[in-house]
Formats: structure tokens, C-alpha cells, sequence
DNA sequence: CGTTCTGTTGATCGAACTCAACTAGTGTGG
DNA sequence: CCACACTAGTTGAGTTCGATCAACAGAACG
């Protein structure tokens, strides 16, 4: 990455703001003329349908862009909160225009970046559509954890979610007593071990066949951008 | 809109390819170099699953971008097939990368774009989290209606959705069969009439309603691009 | 030290699936 | 030109998965 990418990453990082567990950062219909970076914590995206139901449509970690719809949109399609203490780094459209026009290869990258944000999406959506309610909730475990090791490659088997089991049922559109069943049905089968909000995978390949898990870890393929700008 | 950017959309428009109905553009896994633009017809993005079961991801309407995943993925995540007779404009991936370097504010606008598909996207996941399946298939009719009409906006409400209902139950994570039971009992509630493929919106409003539809159309918000460059 | 949140468990209900049979339209090859 | 096959749609009967309702236990918390 050249000296002057590095910079106007950096400049996006500026400003950082503090949230507690629960705390909205966006809600639906908000206007949208800021993004986010969330920077340490978790949080999730979602919707509120008219009879009541939330439907979580992604969880968000260190890393991820929140908001980015702020580039076509002029209000927030999707509300934005805290699963856990969060710090997001905020910053307005206009930076992020200066850097689609300055750091062509750059902004390139973000783009990617939401791109297999949205492939990640696509596999949810095939797997509310098609797969069996313990399929939903051993998928939820398993992607909860490959991006905590994201952050700690260190990370084993054992991870503590940190997400209610209502949290998952709105995540995978099942309702929290159902989850519970599921656990517990995981459990029984030793795919998985729990005590006190911890959970420990037994047979990780046998919880992938039956999360009808797909891996996209394959790396990236970013060569074919163009040349880095000078300085 | 520049010359110059004119003239960098005409480019990706120079090689035309001919698919019949049902026919495969894109299969999952494939070297992933190519990207396209829907010209003519309808077309659709799926996912198999392991046990033979298909989900639609998304319908294909003339305008659409085709396979922007490739950006950064270099294997496909989705196949894509023909819905009915369609004309797609190839062009490889190098030819976008260059539009990102050169024509920063046209590349905005596809990147706009996309995120309006990755709401609609987000729309979807939450009507298969979280409603009934007649919600879910009125609101399929609902919501190639629309698309059909941005194309025509003489079109009515009446119109062919060139779908089977085995299609329209792998969009909506339902069997054919229950999908023929739904569209009987929105003819049964006079919300539609159906003669021969052709279905006509009997009380849109009340059919929105049961759909639980959200009006994304509220218009784009663009102003904050960066100024177009010259020539 | 009550109140609230989260998790657990049982009983019952209902939406959607499965299986099966039948019809109508559309080719299509002999 | 007809016989056969194939696709798409329709309908009924029975089953199952997950929802709903209800009750309670433990932990967290102000």
C-alpha cells in the first residue's frame, strides 16, 4: 500500500465514538450522511418488519463498513446496533467520494470488501430458503466464530458468541424457543459443548456438513487492479 | 453526463452474446473473469445446495450487472441462467478496473448500483426470516411488476411474469406446489386474476399490504459524487 | 430483594411439506 | 398426422417441522 493510501485511511479514523451494549448507532430511515468503520465490539444490522419481528440481517465485526448503502441511498434501509461495548470510527459521504476519485485502488478494495459481504449474504439467504432450522443455528455458531478468529488466529474451538439465543433466532428467523431446542439437540449429538454462554465445537467437520456450510475462504483476487498512484 | 464517460459505457457494450431460454451463463466455480451487462430478456442468480435444492437469489432485468463479484472473488459464488430468450455485453475484468482509474465518478455510480441490489437483497432475506409464504410470493409478483415496468412504463397492471411456479417457489424458499395453493388464494381474496400466465393486480394497495412490501424507489441520492472529469 | 432478562421445558397448534394422482398444453419424432 | 413424452399446473390426504402458549428457574441488576 502506498504512503498516501495509508493516509487517507487513516483519515477516515478520526473521529471515534463510543457505544454500550443495546445502544442504536443507526436507525431506519435516519438520514444517511455518514459511514461507519466499526473498531473494536460487536454489532449487528437489521430490520423491524410492520408486525413487530426482527429480522438481524448481519453481524458486524472490527473491520467491517457499516452504512455503506449511504453511497446510493439517501436515508438508512437498515437499522445499526450494538450487540456488545463498541467503538466505531465515523466519517462523512464526501470523504469517501474524495477517495473514489483520489485513490482509485483503493476505494476498488472497498468495493471488493462489500462484495464478499454481500456473497455472505446470498449464502444467509440460501440458507433461510432452504436449509433445516438446526442447519440455521449451527451455521450462526460457525460464522460467529470464523470471524473471531479473524481477529485472534489464536482462537480455538472453544468461543463464547456472545449473542442471546433470541439474538440468534432473529438472525436465522426461528424463534428463541426453537434455538434452544436446537442447541440442545447439537449438543445431544456432541457436535457441540456449552456452559454459562460458552460454546465449544466437538466435531467441527461434522457441524460444517450439517450447518451445510460453505467456505469462502479462498483467498481474494485483487491483481487484476490497477497500479498504485503515485504518492 | 462527460463524452468521456459515454463513451467508457459504450465500450462495455461491444460484445454481445445470445442465450436461449434456460440456458447457462455463469456456473458456480467458474473462473470468474468475465463481467456482464443484461441487454434484453430475464434472466436469474441461483445457488444449488447439497441436497439438490435450488435457491434463487435474484431476478436479471435489461441494466442489471451481472457477476460483480468477480471483483473479488476469482472463482464464481452464484450460476446464472437464462429465464427466457436474453442478449448479455460481455467484458473482462480489467476493463472495469480501468474505469475505476479513470472515470471515478462513473465507477461510483456502479458501485450505487449494486448497493441498491444489496438492499433489495437485504429485503429479501428478511421477508424469508420473517413472513408467511403468501407474503412471500405476492411479494414476487410485486416485485417483477415493477422491474418490468421501470422498462415499460406504460405497463399496467396487468402482465406476464414469465415464471413457473417452481421458480417462483425456489426464490421464495417455498415447494411449487405450495406456491400454487398461495397464488389460488390471492385469486380467491380478489387480489389477482390469473388467465393463462397472465396476472393482473386486482387492489395493488391491498397486495402490497399482504406482501409487506417497502417502496425502495424513493430516488437516489447521487449529488455527492465527485464532480466529472474533464474530457 | 423484587424485577427483569435469559434460558429451559412441556403441550398443543398450524403452516408448509411430501406423496400421489390427474389434467392440459406442447412438442417432436416416426 | 398422430402417438408418445414431457412440462407445467392442479388438487387431495396425511405428515412434520417449527410456532405458540405457558410455566418456571437462575442470573443479573438496580
Amino acid at each position: 500500500m502506498s504512503p498516501a493510501e495509508t493516509a487517507a485511511l487513516h483519515r477516515l479514523e478520526e473521529r471515534e465514538r463510543t457505544l454500550r451494549r443495546g445502544a442504536a448507532l443507526v436507525r431506519e430511515n435516519d438520514a444517511a450522511t455518514e459511514l461507519f468503520i466499526l473498531k473494536r465490539g460487536m454489532m449487528m444490522s437489521f430490520v423491524i418488519l410492520d408486525d413487530g419481528s426482527r429480522q438481524i440481517l448481519r453481524f458486524l465485526f472490527p473491520g467491517d463498513m457499516i452504512a455503506l448503502s449511504a453511497i446510493a441511498y439517501p436515508r438508512a434501509p437498515e437499522s445499526v446496533a450494538a450487540l456488545s461495548d463498541s467503538v466505531v470510527c465515523a466519517f462523512e459521504r464526501p470523504l469517501l467520494a474524495r477517495i473514489a476519485a483520489d485513490q482509485p485502488r483503493l476505494f476498488a478494495a472497498v468495493v471488493a470488501l462489500d462484495q464478499m459481504e454481500r456473497v455472505a449474504l446470498t449464502d444467509r439467504l440460501a440458507g433461510l430458503g432452504r436449509t433445516s432450522a438446526k442447519a440455521r443455528v449451527a451455521s450462526v455458531l460457525l460464522e460467529v466464530r470464523n470471524r473471531l478468529r479473524r481477529l485472534d488466529p489464536a482462537l480455538g474451538d472453544s468461543f463464547v458468541p456472545g449473542l442471546t439465543q433470541e439474538e440468534i433466532g432473529d438472525a436465522t428467523g426461528l424463534t428463541a424457543v426453537h434455538v434452544n431446542r436446537m442447541l440442545r439437540q447439537l449438543e445431544e449429538e456432541r457436535l457441540i459443548a456449552r456452559e454459562s454462554g460458552r460454546v465449544t465445537f466437538l466435531d467441527e467437520a461434522r457441524l460444517a456438513r450439517a450447518a451445510n456450510h460453505v467456505d469462502r475462504l479462498s483467498g481474494l483476487d485483487l491483481s487484476w487492479l490497477p497500479a498504485p498512484t503515485a504518492g
